[in-house]
RNA sequence: GCGCCCGUAGCUCAGCUGGAUAGAGCAUCGGAUUUCUAAUCCGAGGGCCACAGGUUCGAAUCCUGUCGGGCGUACCA
């Protein structure tokens, strides 16, 4: 089935098409907008398109609305129960129930399907998202990180593009290099010999034990002699911080595509590329023995160093060369998932990519704000350098994953999450996640019952006399507009519509379960249809958990 | 100083590209279970949408300014 809202676009542009020679006015299609009513009496769907005509082109709204009303009325759309004005000009559209019951079959028929749609404009997307340094484990930053892109990724699928997950692991550079020196001191340090970490070490506990660990397994004998003691340590601890990462992600069900090192960035030719082809556009130039890229002609504040006086490319030439890895790679689209403290890097790296002859309305950089956490109403103040951070890992055996997933997507991404530690285990008894999953739960349960009842469930709807109660009409609407949700929250990158989402149809669905007995011996035709909606139901559950990364239980 | 994010009920937040009487959950108070799981449902109270201007038929939403909170402003990543 098409998309309402589109519908709605063509039906209503068609007929002003006809009535606006009438009027004298012209109309643009994109002005055309559809919105869902706060109440009933408006209709499931409404347009104050007539309000936009008349304003700029000073007519009376409630004329044109009357005729437009009229003319959509008399083509009698099958789309349409009726079609009404409503000063001071809205169209107000009421669906029809003959389409809304064929949806529920379609929502039968194309089970994990439904919500899915072919896109008239594919993109072949790279998301990369997470891409933590791997000087130490994950923290619960990372987590919100991760909740997101993967969520986007399934949205993304679902709205007809191509994804391809990838992390970013920064594997080289002054960082890893810090990681490995703070090995080493502690390592000596366990062997007796004195000395100290400086400010720019890596404190954590977890430098320590991993130095033990190294110690214990005796890789530390086998190196310790070597001239690039520095470089095997640097190499053990990564494959070591890196795995744990890994295993951690892995616990909360998020699965990257590849794995991308950006070592193998520095060992390729793609640095040397993509200075020719900077230099070649007279982009770069050399002050005081470092190489300057020209970002402030593409708005960037001032230009910015690539290469250092030492002949070593900065971090921003290194990622250049990753982006410039990725378009080559034959994406056609390419998103980043940025922390806030990123975001005045977006200048420059846009600026470089169209640099690069690859224009910036196909990268997209969506920054997820940051995770505040709170302890006894105060907050922690988190360093990774410091080692005082909440690790993902203690998030997830804390609260748990189906709980976490949910409260990090239960926001908008452009907004600060305050995350209370005292109240997260509270938090996991009354958190919205069970609400819908109890909804689940409550449908398994309906189905298990009809089996010991001897109930055979026809999976058929009997149209002909079925009144339809308040809350089954609420919950048949809600289940149309899956869709279009799932259609808004990718195209917006907003997947917080989608818990939103649930927590209304699981709502709905209380209130159906409380006022609408699905199984009765007596009215086969009435059972019948009520484990049809509720069928439904628990698929579109499942579908929208699904997506969220969040198990659907059949009992409670 | 400049840039970005946030400011909506006691608390946590929704409010889509401006729309028709500003919404949920938690908390508080009061009801509902001989019938498919009460982790549920129904009801009540609670708001100058930070403040001040502007744009217009219409602003929580857009623009400008002010105040408050956070983040950034590297040859770190």
């Amino acid at each position: 089935m098409d998309n309402i809202k589109d519908i709605i676009v063509q039906v209503v542009a068609s007929h002003l098409k006809q009535i606006k020679k009438e009027f004298g006015f012209k109309i643009n299609e994109d002005d055309i907008t559809v919105e869902l009513p706060k109440k009933e009496e408006y209709g499931d769907y409404s347009t104050p398109i007539v309000l936009k005509i008349a304003r700029d082109n000073k007519l009376n709204p409630i004329e044109i609305g009357a005729k437009l009303q009229k003319s959509i009325s008399e083509a009698k759309h099958p789309y349409f129960k009726s079609v009404e004005f409503y000063k001071p000009g809205f169209i107000n559209f009421f669906i029809s129930k003959e389409i809304l019951t064929k949806n529920l079959e379609e929502v039968y028929l194309l089970k994990e399907k439904y919500g899915r749609r072919k896109n008239p404009h594919p993109e072949k997307i790279l998301i990369e998202f997470v891409s933590a340094n791997p000087t130490g484990p994950l923290n619960v930053v990372s987590a919100r990180a991760a909740t997101v892109g993967d969520v986007l990724s399934k949205l993304f699928i679902l709205d007809g593009h191509q994804i391809t997950k990838e992390y970013y692991i920064n594997d080289a550079g002054r960082q890893v290099n810090l990681l490995a020196e703070s090995m080493l001191i502690r390592i000596k340090q366990h062997l007796g010999e004195k000395c100290e970490l400086k400010d720019e070490h890596y404190h954590g506990e977890y430098i320590s034990e991993l130095a033990r660990q190294m110690l214990d397994e005796g890789e530390f004998e086998k190196i310790k002699n070597d001239q690039d003691v520095l470089t095997k340590i640097k190499e053990y601890t990564l494959e070591k911080l890196i795995n744990s990462q890994k295993d951690v992600l892995k616990k909360y069900n998020i699965e990257f595509d590849n794995w991308f090192h950006e070592s193998s960035l520095r060992k390729s030719d793609l640095l040397k590329e993509c200075h020719q082809l900077l230099d070649k556009k007279k982009l770069l130039y050399k002050e005081e023995d470092k190489t300057f890229f020209r970002s402030t002609l593409f708005g960037d504040e001032k230009d910015r160093v690539i290469i250092r006086e030492d002949e070593t490319p900065t971090y921003f030439f290194v990622d250049i060369a990753y982006h410039y890895n990725k378009i080559k790679r034959g994406f056609t689209c390419l998103i980043d998932l940025w922390g806030p403290d990123h975001d005045g890097y977006i200048p420059r790296m846009k600026g470089a990519l169209s640099a690069l002859d690859y224009g910036d309305a196909k990268f997209k950089v969506v920054i997820i704000q940051q995770v505040n956490l709170l302890e006894k109403s105060r907050k922690v103040q988190m360093s990774k350098r410091l080692g005082t951070i909440v690790l993902m890992e203690d998030l997830i055996n804390d609260i748990g994953v189906d709980a976490s997933r949910f409260f990090f997507l239960h926001r908008s991404i452009s907004s600060h999450l305050d995350f209370d530690l005292d109240l997260a285990r509270k938090q996991s008894e009354d958190n919205p996640v069970f609400y819908v999953q109890y909804a689940y739960a409550r449908i398994c349960n309906i189905f298990k019952q009809a089996e010991n009842k001897k109930i055979k469930v026809e999976y058929t709807l009997y149209k002909n006399d079925w009144e339809w109660k308040e809350e089954e009409v609420k919950l048949i609407k809600k289940m149309f507009d899956f869709p279009l949700m799932i259609q808004q929250a990718a195209e917006n990158i907003q997947p917080n519509l989608l818990p939103n989402y649930l927590l209304d149809l699981a709502g709905i669905f209380h209130q159906f379960y409380t006022q609408c007995r699905v199984l009765d011996e007596k009215q086969k035709e009435i059972t019948q249809n009520r484990l049809f909606l509720s069928e439904c139901t628990r698929q579109i559950l499942y579908n929208g958990l699904k997506i969220m990364g969040v198990t659907a239980p059949e009992r409670m």
